[in-house]
RNA sequence: GUACCCGUAGCUCAGCGGAUAGAGCACCGGUCUUCGGAACCGGGUGCCGGGGGUUCAAAUCCCUCCGGGUACACCA
């Protein structure tokens, strides 16, 4: 049990001991530390509703408290504030017992769930650019934190695979290499053989293609219906063009899967629309037999509006009037597949904010027609929008979208020149440079990003990212560095770790009670879905570690028990960064 | 038009019911024979967009106004 539940659950019992409900001992972490190192607000709250005055209650209550081996002091404070100074012998306790353990001290959730991450992963054939950064951090962060904290947990990118994209695709690679087989209706694999097998297009030719054909379809009404045609014909398995997809689909998953490797982001399935493919039809008959979906102008859609909403919500379309599928369709179709096939508990849509509407749409379809039982967790997890400097979406200077592949490089070079200017890593050999250049400039881009919180907009600054002072990845990375290195000249001065004993200077003081937090910190951080809590958590772990660092020195220290036990304070320390930085997908280099 | 999000220090942003609202950057000064200076210490700044309300207590919850952004069946 955590040190700050021990202590709720003594206050617990002492407000129930006054008759008011023991919910009212919930003790919380001080927000003066120069009066105390917990507190608890119970009194002020509980006071109406006993008919008590706050002060005289909280009196009582401390009056019953008897924990000498766990509380120092206790004083009441201006209108009936707890304040509560922990025991030096409790603090070393708590802290040693973090370093005796294999999940320093974090109990596992008690009710193991199946957690479904959903990325918001691209459309088939974009390379990945800058705006597709955050979902990707984001999301991989919210799943090794549910994975940690003890989930069984799948993060699935949820490719774009199987809607209007393709089939403008298609209509753009026919108006330009309108030879190629897989446009001929009369082609018959069994007589002309089988499809080439090598792709027409690699992934650049995608990318380039796709904006064309956007704004083709934008322009020429007749092109957009070409592009919807190609659509339904590719969804009823015409076998040129699910040919082509499957050439499309190869070449994206090929570069997309290099440039997700190179922000070491791992996804665990790579599903996406077109893997529900085979439950449209039958969800969308089913749907209408039962009545859930009727059909409107054409299209088959659910109504989701609800008498009492405050706002007009309208139906969600399950096909177009042309008889073709959407992106709706397969989002209900993936719920209930990750239902019944994966027995997901609860699913998480990292997703862009500007995406609620539908997903708040989808949900209540879902719900309607029991495809999503009421005690599945439905959640859009959104996050806010990249722009320049200029508030509108990000390009580079020649007007471009900057490709992820090319942010990379760029914090990469900046971590490199850092090493040149600072010239620390001089006698390393250069792969180790190059392998600690890519990881601080990683730390940088990732920490850039998920310090902000999720929701709000983001306003993209190269400046920033490559910034290595302060409150940045690399500062991060730089105390554990050094934490490192402290170990290492122990081991070689042969100094070993030792029994955590209470603290004797303020600074060694503060980085454990700091450390002693950590299980609320990422219960927090689980409730909100909110990585940003470990950002903001880990910056202070190593704040207050780089305040020890300055005032206790390990190595020359002379009283050897005390020596032991700040090798240990700081062993705890690393491993607590090392988990930190974990969640937020960064890597500790051993030296940099 | 309707709904949602945002407005906090010069800049970028945390905090989202509790006591004196915090960080980083920038600016000024200091530390420096010691475990790695990508460091540490000190300096000061805020009508928390305005106005009402709820509460013992509001940056935080509710209402309203102003300013900015976003989304609103056959795109994803």
């Amino acid at each position: 049990m955590s040190l700050q539940s021990r202590l709720t659950a003594v206050f617990a019992r002492a407000f129930a001991a006054q008759g008011v409900d023991a919910s009212f001992g919930e003790v919380v972490v001080s927000q003066r530390p120069e009066l105390a190192d917990y507190q608890c607000n119970g009194a002020l709250a509980a006071a109406k509703g006993a008919g008590r005055n706050p002060r005289e209650l909280a009196e009582a209550v401390i009056g019953t408290v008897d924990e000498p081996t766990l509380i120092e002091s206790l004083e009441i404070a201006g209108p009936g504030f707890i304040n509560i100074v922990i025991t030096p012998d409790l603090l070393s306790e708590t802290v040693g017992e973090m370093a005796g353990s294999q999940r320093l001290g974090v109990e596992a959730v008690e009710h193991a769930e199946t957690v479904i991450v959903d990325y918001g992963g691209p459309n088939l054939s974009k390379a990945l650019h800058v705006g597709h950064l955050r979902a990707a951090v984001i999301g991989e962060s919210l799943k090794r934190l549910f994975r940690f904290v003890g989930h069984t947990t799948i993060g699935d990118i949820h490719m774009g695979d199987w809607g209007m994209p393709i089939g403008q695709l298609i209509v753009e690679l026919e108006d330009r290499q309108p030879g190629l087989p897989y446009f001929d209706p009369e082609y018959d694999e069994s007589v002309d053989g089988p499809y080439p097998s090598d792709s027409p297009v690699d992934l650049d030719d995608l990318s380039e293609m796709y904006p064309v054909i956007t704004q083709r379809c934008v322009d020429d009404p007749a092109v957009a219906d070409r592009a919807r045609l190609a659509t339904l014909e590719l969804q009823n398995g015409r076998a040129g063009y699910v040919a082509l997809w499957r050439h499309f689909r190869n070449v994206s998953v090929a570069g997309q899967r290099s440039d997700f490797e190179a922000l070491d982001v791992e996804f665990d399935v790579w599903y996406g629309e077109s893997t529900v493919h085979d439950r449209l039809a039958p969800m969308v008959s089913r749907l209408l037999a039962s009545g859930e979906a009727r059909e409107s102008e054409g299209a088959v859609i659910v109504d989701v509006a609800e008498p009492d909403d405050a706002k007009e919500l309208p139906p969600l379309l399950l096909t177009r009037s042309d008889g073709s599928y959407l992106y709706s369709t397969t989002d209900l179709a993936t719920i209930e597949m990750r239902v019944e096939e994966l027995e997901a508990d609860v699913m998480l849509y990292v997703v862009d904010a500007r995406q609620g509407l539908h997903f708040e749409q989808v949900f209540r379809a879902a719900r309607k027609t029991g495809i999503a039982p009421p005690e599945v967790g439905l959640e859009h997890i959104g996050f806010g929008t990249v722009n320049g400097p200029d508030g509108t979406p990000f390009k580079t200077r020649e007007g471009g979208v900057l490709r992820l592949g090319d942010l990379i490089d760029l914090v990469t070079e900046g971590a490199r020149s850092k090493l040149d200017e600072a010239n620390i890593a001089e006698g390393y050999p250069p792969e180790e440079r190059e392998e600690i250049a890519r990881q601080v400039g990683l730390a940088a881009l990732k920490f850039g990003d998920l310090c902000n919180h999720r929701t709000s907009n983001y306003t993209f600054d190269l400046d920033r990212f490559v910034a290595f002072e302060g409150k940045t990845g690399p500062y991060l990375q730089y105390s554990a560095v050094r934490i490192k290195s402290i170990l290492r000249r122990a081991a070689e001065a042969g100094i070993s770790s030792g029994v955590i004993i209470p603290p004797s200077v303020e600074a060694e003081r503060g980085l454990m009670l700091r450390l002693v937090r950590l299980p609320e910190v990422l219960a927090r951080a689980v409730n909100l879905r909110a990585p940003n809590v470990i950002a903001e958590y880990a910056y202070e772990v190593a704040t207050d570690f780089s305040r020890f660092y300055e005032k206790c020195h390990i190595l020359n220290e002379t009283d050897t028990q005390r020596q032991a036990s700040w090798l240990a304070l700081v062993e705890v320390t690393l491993k607590v960064l090392d988990l930190l930085l974990d969640l937020l997908g960064i890597e500790i280099p051993d030296r940099m």
